[in-house]
DNA sequence: AATTAGCAGTCGAGCAGCGAGAGTGCTAAT
DNA sequence: ATTAGCACTCTCGCTGCTCGACTGCTAATT
């Protein structure tokens, strides 16, 4: 049932009524039925009505239970395979060629915006990071990079930490981080990360955020298929649309999704408010990373509005993300 | 009066009214002088009305009369000039962050797309060109790169031609042409090329195209500020403001203008239908040449409404593409 | 207990009509 | 050559209207 609506309102993009249901699906019970049916689904949180006497449209909810029930497991239509294969294996060996042309593959595809960034080789070594105590609550963290670069922040602590507590912590910090890539402390800190009691939380977010920080210094990407917007009836007001360009072009928000994506060679899709970007709320986001974990990795993917055909999408963007990893490996094989 | 009419519809976007005109810039004359006036420019295809009882908006004609009377000779504003100095002289040595920032910078400014090359060097040389008569009026254009690279077209001449007279013609122009870039061909030919009655033209316009094609080649652009387009009321129905993204994200269209960009250190200005290039022709383009001539030049420039601030375009462009070659020479003697 | 038919009620889209306001073109006077 | 005056034109926003699409509810049916 409520796949039916889902999949009816990311065709036609209008609130979905029963009697359509009815007929063109031609299930053997009457408008009646769904009706109580539509309206159970209205008082869980499913679906929701624009006025008293008008059809459903799904919420983020909805969009959640599809994408994980229906779109996930679909296959990529025979032709995309073909255009990206010939697309990609032509001409140049350079990957940075290759996510432009992947950004550009996929925004045709899904006939919304496409995201790509080349593959970033993880050079920003940790070396050393040092805590030094300021006063009461306040220290300075401090954090030395391989090529001698120093990152600083100051940190606002919770509770007050005395020198020698902040150097235990810092010890502890560095056992576990130090010598590694921003990337693979990102890693690192999802699977082995304990908290330590004596650990101050806010130190640990501050650091956190300053790995983030390093990591977005510079990520290139590339966006292609700006002017699908402007298709999509959601963005008919020129207020939304202009919100939406600026949002996309300029990128950063982007950027800290993009560097959050996970590399567990999964599909990322992050619906409406369910983004932790307040300005991407209003769209959703299908992403992947792709490539070599822990050598070089990239993202591919794709932003619409959350009434955005999730199957296409998700398979797209999977047979993207696999076909440039093993382009990528290829290439290292081929040059040691 | 023909100015006042172009700088108000510049700025209200709306059809100037002769009342207006008259009160606005109290001038010592009343409304009615001004509708004669107005009738007489209506006639000279100066202005256009939307209809009988409307104002006058501007066309083509009136933009180019207000750019080479006014528009030319302004300056940037002293706070555009320090915003320039600033974000261009911190941090980076990079040509090709220069033309991502001044694109940036440039957006902002003139509140329209803006566009940036980073600098080219022209490495494609031409080693020599030969002419291979096929049939009657059939022939062969053969160009031989410094590099070896072989770049080959037919030519359906207009008149039958012996293959000594095409040898000839080869000599004439290999003797014009042949060492130089692809760049500085671009430059001989404006200056040194007389056509030869035994010349013929086809060939000349094929070799142009062929040039122009090698040239084209692999010229990156950054396109910045695609969101204020939809600031503008000329671009407030979907459609044409899709079609406006569509052209200018997608670039060749701009390209080829980019290309034929002049590098006499001038502004070149481009009002709507006197673009060579159909796709632009609702927009106006304002573009100049930065670098050093023969050795490594880009382009930054901006594109928006015929309807454009050409006075800030112009001083914006003119000081950045300065600036930009400033910066550029500047780097060369450093690392010579 | 679930399903269905029927019906009254709600809401939005589209259309015509209307009046106000802005602005022109023309004519006659200066 | 300029200007005042006036009739005419066109747009824009408002109102009221109807029509059609849907729902929610109730009562009947399986």
């Amino acid at each position: 049932m409520l796949e039916i609506i889902v999949a009816d309102y990311i065709e036609t993009a209008a609130p979905v009524a029963s009697q359509q249901i009815a007929r063109k699906h031609e299930l053997s019970v009457s408008s009646a039925t769904i009706r109580n049916d539509m309206a159970e689904l209205e008082e869980m949180g499913y679906i929701t009505r624009p006025h008293t006497s008008a059809g459903g449209i799904p919420g983020d909810l909805a969009y959640r239970f599809f994408v994980e029930r229906h779109a996930r497991t679909a296959r990529p239509s025979r032709q995309f395979e073909i255009l990206v294969r010939g697309s990609l294996l032509a001409d140049s060996g350079d990957p940075d060629e290759w996510a432009r042309r992947a950004a550009s593959l996929l925004s045709n595809s899904v006939r919304n915006v496409a995201i790509a960034t080349p593959p970033q080789i993880a050079t920003a070594k940790l070396k050393q990071l040092q805590l030094v105590h300021l006063q009461e609550t306040q220290a300075l963290l401090v954090m030395v990079l391989q090529d001698a670069t120093v990152r600083q922040r100051m940190v606002n602590m919770e509770v007050a930490l005395s020198q020698e507590e902040l150097t235990d912590a810092a010890v502890r910090l560095n056992k576990l981080l130090s010598g590694k890539t921003t990337d693979q402390i990102k890693t690192a800190w999802d699977a082995d990360y304990q908290p330590h009691p004596a650990d101050d939380i806010v130190v640990v977010e501050v650091l956190k955020a300053l790995v983030e920080e390093e990591q977005a210094h510079d990520v290139r990407q590339y966006t292609q298929g700006l002017h699908h917007i402007l298709n999509q009836p959601e963005f008919e007001s020129t207020h939304s649309a202009r919100e939406a360009v600026e949002v996309l072009e300029d990128g950063v928000a982007l950027k800290r999704v993009i560097i959050n994506t996970g590399k567990e060679s999964g599909i990322d899709v992050i619906i409406g408010e369910e983004n932790p970007q307040e300005n991407l709320r209003p769209y959703s986001v299908v992403l992947a990373r792709y490539g070599i974990p822990g050598e070089a990795t990239g993202v591919v993917g794709t932003v619409g509005p959350t009434r955005m055909d999730y199957t296409t999408a998700i398979s797209s963007v999977r047979y993207l993300a696999n076909f440039l990893s093993e382009l990528l490996t290829a290439l290292g094989e081929e040059r040691p």
